[in-house]
DNA sequence: TTATTTTTTAAACAAGTGTTTAAATCAGGT
DNA sequence: ACCTGATTTAAACACTTGTTTAAAAAATAA
């Protein structure tokens, strides 16, 4: 069991490159050169450039998605015990708070929430694929946790906000503020804990917004 | 002055195909050979794969930020003359209804909608550039309106709330809904109008939620 | 030590990229 | 008819891509 490091080495600069340059944009030459390991590791421990991608995102996203999912389900259940619908703004917390702490953790933790922010709505097949594969079931028990807090909601409509939804949290998750020089369209200088409020607050007002 | 056809047969392809594959990932072999056209004729009639892009947005956002930049002047000078604050709700619609009717006009302008709703956030630096050449002079002065109307948010919440609206509209934009096979996360089978709608109050409500 | 497996390395591979070239073809004017 | 400029065409160019190969090196076990 030698060579942890290669290994390591690849994802983390996969990680940034991925996210800084885009999953078809990155060399295979530029990121093995970058990452000081030789070409054709990538091949030996990975398989392939869209393995790599794979194991670069499910590193991440396994640890995040969990804590999210416990956030989710306290809420789930107080809410059973209680007798009452789960707050959305609780819901809306569980589901933004891990993220948020995440992005704080470290600069190459802040490239990572960039890449998957751009993941939803990206072109390309393999990137999506993946994201679908890694993303998706966390994200759909979370909707089903809301659509619980939204009952009175036309489900037409709640799939609307739902993509709405989707739309603003993504955009703050690629604007990687202060971190690399990813291209986000508005960079807004609030600290993270602000930028979480207030996109509780936005997104809060507007899934209750009458109907 | 002939072939009007080999440039427009072009435009559309690459408008297509861009939306569908992005730029970066369309070859201009596949291009020019859906387009029935010779591979030279894209650096013949414009120069450069870049030039192409930058030709696709500018026919179909000059038309449509014309239309946009005239609704939201209208909504200003009303308010202005009334001496009362332009209305949030008012501004919204004179962007977001040239761009919903425009959509609804082909399934070629649905393409198009999608390629620009994903440029806000691409990492590609051509596509990221050009979005911003093309796009950015009337997303400034729509900004500086919707500042208008809302007098009383603190500098950065506005930004914070800009770059959620601008996720929000971005994801219904990448939406192609009944169009081609984008990828988009979640698509939403609501007709466009009423998912205009939902999206203008999403919006509103956002916008104005309390500090 | 030797033997064996794991990892690294440089080189080559096959295919794809945008762009350029120069000859061929087509158009319109005289 | 001829000439002229615009357009199309097939071929080549120079370069990059992810991946594979086989030999060298390093690590592990006996």
């Amino acid at each position: 069991m030698a060579s942890p490091d290669t290994k390591k080495l690849l994802l983390d600069c996969a990680e940034k490159l991925f996210a800084q340059e885009g999953f078809h944009h990155t060399s295979m030459r530029v990121l093995t050169e970058q990452a000081g390991v030789n070409l054709a590791s990538v091949n030996y421990h990975f398989g392939s450039k869209e393995n790599l991608l794979y194991a670069v995102i499910e590193r991440r996203l396994k640890p995040l998605n969990k804590k999210r999912l416990r956030g989710l389900e306290v809420v789930m259940r107080n809410a059973a015990a209680s007798g009452v619908l789960p707050a959305v703004n609780d819901l809306l917390l569980a589901f933004l708070q891990p993220t948020f702490a995440f992005r704080l953790s470290s600069s190459a933790a802040n490239n990572f929430i960039s890449l998957i922010g751009r993941s939803w709505n990206d072109p390309d097949q393999t990137v999506h694929n993946c994201f679908i594969k890694l993303a998706m079931p966390l994200f759909q028990y979370f909707s089903s946790c809301l659509r619980q807090a939204l009952p009175n909601l036309d489900e037409l409509v709640f799939q609307a906000r739902l993509q709405f939804l989707v739309g603003s949290i993504s955009a703050v998750m690629c604007d990687s503020s202060s971190g690399c020089n990813a291209n986000s369209f508005i960079s807004v200088p609030l600290d993270e804990d602000e930028k979480m409020n207030q996109l509780l607050k936005f997104l809060q007002a507007g899934l209750e917004a009458p109907q």
